[in-house]
DNA sequence: CTGAAAGCGCTTACAG
DNA sequence: CTGAAAGCGCTTACAG
């Protein structure tokens, strides 16, 4: 069981291993006699190809790595699966790391990512600081930044359109006749929040309603989050008639707290959530919400990355903007229809 | 902004690459003197290791590969998001890979494993054939199977006691008086659902009644599931008045079929789940179940792999087998509550 | 149509 | 206390 390489598959074959690495990689005419005689002897020692000594020569390892803030939570789940399934079909393999909120283990990644030599890093910022990108620029491995906004000149961006969409979201409440519509948003720092928050706001401004900042709580974008939020914001002074949650996790964890509050959605409580991950649409009720297009997130993310490492290297760095879309279920309803 | 290697740290501080590599590595006493002037240029050139070259000289790369089914499977990406994190405490880099119910894909993964040289394997099977373990085993890279059981006999395992599991959760049942339980369970062939099973209809012989085959009925372990098959058990003729559903998220799609009949829980309808994942404590009324010892599982499952890298090489193949706990929160009631 | 040889960037005996 | 050199397993000009 000693390793075989292709000196070994070029002496059973009777041939230089030159030609056995021409016929494996299909690489230049080999007479076909002498072709069949070299994939007899690959077949009969199972010979495997080494990628580490492959990608310390040709400088490349078919390798990305993704850096994501959480991957038990729902949402990254469902991106990094689909970043791994179309990163597969391209050819290329990812290392996945969970960064937290933690920039020394984001550091910790990175470093090891340039020491892995991949190819290119997809990347899900977290809070801190993100000069760690830097040294991946400064090693010239391609950076695409996915759905979370950063500062970073040197880097391909691929994000939602949170605001228009905040906005929609919120008009459609508006739009069934709500006026006091409360808001739980995730954390400040994070631009996918921030914007959906704008939207929000913009929408009120044109149903003429002044924003009330009671009305407006910041969150965690989890479960417990949404669940604590939505009770502090019953028992205010305000009473909400709807709410419109900025992910779908936190908005789950609301509507627990609505009905614990003992009001039924959405007789008594229109709620719209953000994401439309598996889990909103067997909620009960199933919830409205905003979709993310999740799938072209995906395939423009890693579509773009690829784009970069076979050597695309235009200065002109790209943002693609993507737009998501109402779905409405039966979390929500006409004020006054209770 | 070209790739500055050992040559041009030795370069720069005046000695020979030999000695760049010791003062890194820390692997022999240089002179202070000189090792301040290799540390100085090391900063200054802001040299990377490439552990490319690095690892085909040593025959390591210091990463595993994890196979799962679908890590956008809430359960599955619990685990593997613990598994990263503790194999990268450990040192070790994961290169995730989905095997879906594809066992074509899987192996090619596993192919691309090899290629890529991973120093060991954690494998959570899916259906398929699994034969494709056997070239991992060929290639002297140590498989850990995690989960679910397959029937190898050169890897080691790390399972749930799924049936006293099963056993238990029913009992639970049985305890609160209800006599005509249900059971929704996974695909028939996977040991982690036909375990659960026995232990399901153990505790009924224990309590002298008699498994009524139509009230046990296959699933597919995701929400959809859930739903589908606890609608169709509702609309039979044998009445349940609890069901042990063999997964969470097949719990949750149960528990809307149930209050879409009509029906509340726990005072008409007592139910239990198995898993125990993070959304299970927040659904409506917080869902019993059994909890996965997760950390455990992951805890195990990496040291036993990485104990195999680093050379335990016993022939004799560790089973271990974790037992899971009970948590009763409150979805289930006496029967005649109501 | 095929081979001999250099070299990717490291580690590590061997030698002094 | 430090260096010269071999070699990990490949790819790819160069040569014939």
């Amino acid at each position: 069981m000693e390793k075989v390489t292709m000196k070994d598959v070029a002496k059973e074959a009777g041939v230089s291993y030159t030609t056995v690495s021409h016929v494996i990689n299909g690489t230049r005419f080999v007479k076909p006699e002498t072709e069949k005689r070299v994939q007899d002897a690959l077949e009969k020692l199972d010979y495997r190809p080494n990628s580490v000594a492959r990608s310390l020569r040709i400088g490349s390892t078919k390798t990305i790595g993704l850096i994501v803030p959480d991957a038990s939570n729902l949402f990254f789940a469902e991106i990094s699966r689909k970043i791994e399934d179309l990163g597969f079909k391209l050819g290329y393999s990812v290392i996945l790391g969970n960064s937290d909120n933690d920039s020394k283990k984001q550091t910790n990644y990175i470093n090891t990512l340039i020491a892995k030599q991949v190819d290119g890093v997809i990347f899900i910022a977290t809070g801190g600081d993100v000069e760690v990108l830097e040294s991946l620029h400064k090693n010239n491995i391609p950076v695409v930044i996915a759905d979370r906004d950063v500062p970073l000149e040197f880097a391909d961006v691929v994000l939602l359109d949170n605001e228009t969409a905040g906005y929609e979201a919120t008009k459609h409440l508006l739009d069934l006749g709500h006026k006091c519509i409360a808001c739980i948003t995730g954390p400040n720092y994070l631009s996918s929040s921030s914007k959906r928050v704008i939207g929000y706001k913009r929408a009120l401004k044109e149903f003429g309603i002044p924003v009330n900042p009671e009305l407006v709580r910041s969150s965690n974008f989890r479960f417990d989050g949404g669940m604590s939020t939505m009770t502090d914001l019953l028992e205010s002074d305000c009473k909400p008639t709807a709410v419109f949650v900025l992910n779908d996790m936190m908005a789950i964890g609301a509507m627990a707290a609505i009905r614990k509050a003992g009001m039924s959605i959405p007789e008594d409580f229109s709620i719209v959530g953000f994401d439309d991950i598996e889990l909103s649409s067997i909620t009960t009720p199933p919830l409205t919400t905003i979709a993310q297009p999740f799938d072209n997130l995906a395939k423009q993310t890693i579509e773009l990355l690829v784009g970069r490492i076979q050597g695309d290297c235009g200065d002109d760095h790209k943002r693609i903007i993507l737009s998501a879309e109402l779905i409405e279920r039966e979390s929500t309803s006409e004020k006054g229809n209770r």
